[in-house]
DNA sequence: GTTAGCACTCTTGCTGATTGAGTGCTAACG
DNA sequence: CGTTAGCACTCAATCAGCAAGAGTGCTAAC
């Protein structure tokens, strides 16, 4: 059915999405001829769009206003109409230029990375830190509080510091604890968390006739300090360039996209899933999907470094954002970002 | 001037603001007179009405709207008229029931802080996090990331845990920094950052003549990891929440309060200048003073360790606040948040 | 298959009338 | 002399009515 689409109905409806991109307000036939030169008149047009509302690709917000790509005109526009440009040499060199004399610390590059994303785009930034499990462990630190709190400082390869306090019930004195400190940052040091607990799982089964040695004391810390997952946050920036766009004039969306900025965990959900994937990943706000960002979509993708460190970065828009841009955008600058975590982590 | 102001004008001003926080409409002299069981006919009261307009406690928005409070008022009225509530105990005890079992992670606790404030006022709570000038040194860590980069993690008495980033192009081998980290961790603890800096200081001028020994070289390093400020970040919570007061229904005033947010100079430098005084302080947005914030107000209180953690948290809401209420909550939770950092130091 | 023409629909912007809340002033009252 | 009642006036807000404009769907002709 879809693929029955020909030549002609495409024509038009990129022409349409494209208008839309433009204009954000509906767009009608004759509008539509004279700005494309289309050898067709308006009515002829007018026949097509029909067709096209009746497949599902555009509606008309009332009868006689133009039309409106729907969720699914986007997707197929998305999928075999677009193209998309290459960012330009300068621009590149724009944007790269913006990461050399900063975000030395991890949190800060990324947070940056976040800004120039929404300053480049004048949308809204989203970066997702990396998850830790598949990091490499660099050191593992013990710091203790008092008697039953203990900080464990976590430092990756690429320098990412996370900490976490635990309240432990074992008794360690302070050179018990230095001296466990000292053993695991050896042992650890190299491996990912993902191996480290194999370690440990492996370790304290073999351990487990002694009692109540240090080694097993010490194994026990370690497996509450990597227990839940360290890592995950989630930056927002430019939350507020969005409100710019028309579509947002509409106070109670205005309020809605705020309250999930706010939350978050969609945003998560989003970041995480499209994490799975290689490539660029859009997700379309419609009643349906992601009724949270309706009128907004998410051009996502993961950056990795060599070292596994992997997150995901992408832009938050109106769902007519100009893709052929914002696409290449978040493309190049998750490749950047990865490849500025390969340089720290030399 | 403002001294004249006799008891039946206080007590008419008082009503009019109590109206307004609780309304936020334009009180005028006929309803007030009905609301308030006042022996006066609306005649008198608008009599007196137009002789505080004239001194500059109220403003009317219109010819024929009711009157406002203007800052003056405002001010006027917290200064002298309003009566602080005493936080009721149950309200007490459910907000310290709120801190139980969770904030455990320093960051966290005072993210959680926010959250609450935000959650109990529905307006929306600023937190700024301790700096750490003033605080006492538990560990400092150097990691060597490369050659050049090393990652220097401090964790302070009470937990906070802060990492920087530094270049530095002093040669030391991993072993030298070991000893170095070794030597420091034992030489600082139990120091504020302060009086680290001017060992520091007086260590270097004693050394100047040691041609770069370990020990020079190695409070080189601590002199760049302490050079720049650490902590003093802001967090914001519930931002939307503030959102759905009818003041709001104004995009553009929306807009600018939202990108008030998104660049949090303005708290940072409100929130620092409340942590020099004690108690709770209010700033009053107005267009003369603290534009952004144009018909806000920002309660604020500082809290305190007994180990030196100084940062400030507090509520951000419209100008008519029930500050009867919104003032203990603040107070209320400053001193919690701070007995909390003590417990953790203990 | 394409197009011109036409009737129809629906939004948008404008106008003017109406309403209601509130003020300021003046004159009367105790 | 302070207080009050009365009255004219002002504005904002709301609503209906109207015209313009953009766009559609349908039909009949090309």
């Amino acid at each position: 059915m879809n693929e029955e689409l020909n030549e002609r109905c495409r024509l038009i409806l990129e022409a349409i999405i494209e208008d839309y991109i433009l204009s954000g307000e509906p767009v009608g036939s004759r509008a539509l001829t004279r700005r494309h030169n289309i050898a067709l008149s308006p009515a002829t047009v007018r026949n097509v769009m029909a067709d096209l509302e009746e497949m599902g690709f555009l509606t008309s917000p009332h009868t006689s206003a133009g039309r409106v790509p729907t969720e699914k005109g986007y997707r197929f526009y998305l999928d075999t109409l677009l193209q998309i440009k290459q960012l330009s040499l300068g621009k590149r060199q724009s944007i790269r230029e913006h990461y050399k004399h900063r975000g030395l610390r991890m949190e800060e590059l990324l947070r940056e990375a976040g800004r120039i994303l929404s300053a480049t785009s004048s949308y809204t930034g989203v970066v997702m830190v990396p998850h830790l499990t598949t990091t490499i462990c660099r050191r593992i630190d013990f710091v203790r509080l008092s008697a039953r709190r203990i900080l464990v400082v976590f430092v990756s390869q690429s320098g990412i510091v996370e900490h976490k306090l635990i309240e432990s019930d074992l008794p360690l004195t302070e050179s018990e604890l230095q001296e466990a400190t000292n053993y695991l940052s050896q042992t650890f040091s190299g491996l990912s968390i993902q191996e480290i607990k194999q370690y440990i799982v492996a370790q304290m089964a073999e351990e487990k006739a002694m009692y109540d040695s240090l080694l097993r004391r010490t194994l026990q810390l370690s497996s509450m300090a990597l227990e839940e997952e360290l890592g995950g946050q989630v930056f927002i920036e430019g939350a507020c360039n969005i409100l710019d766009q028309p579509e947002f004039n509409d106070l109670n969306r205005m309020k809605r996209l705020m309250r999930t900025f706010d939350q978050k965990n969609l945003l998560v959900e989003l970041l995480h899933k499209s994490q799975l994937t290689e490539g660029v990943q859009i997700y379309i706000g419609s009643p349906d999907h992601y009724s949270d960002i309706e009128g907004c979509s998410l051009v996502a993708a993961s950056f990795t470094s060599r070292w596994g460190a992997t997150g995901t970065l992408g832009i938050i828009g109106p769902t007519r954002m100009p893709y052929s841009t914002i696409i290449p955008l978040v493309d190049f600058t998750a490749g950047l970002v990865g490849s500025i975590l390969d340089i720290d982590e030399e």
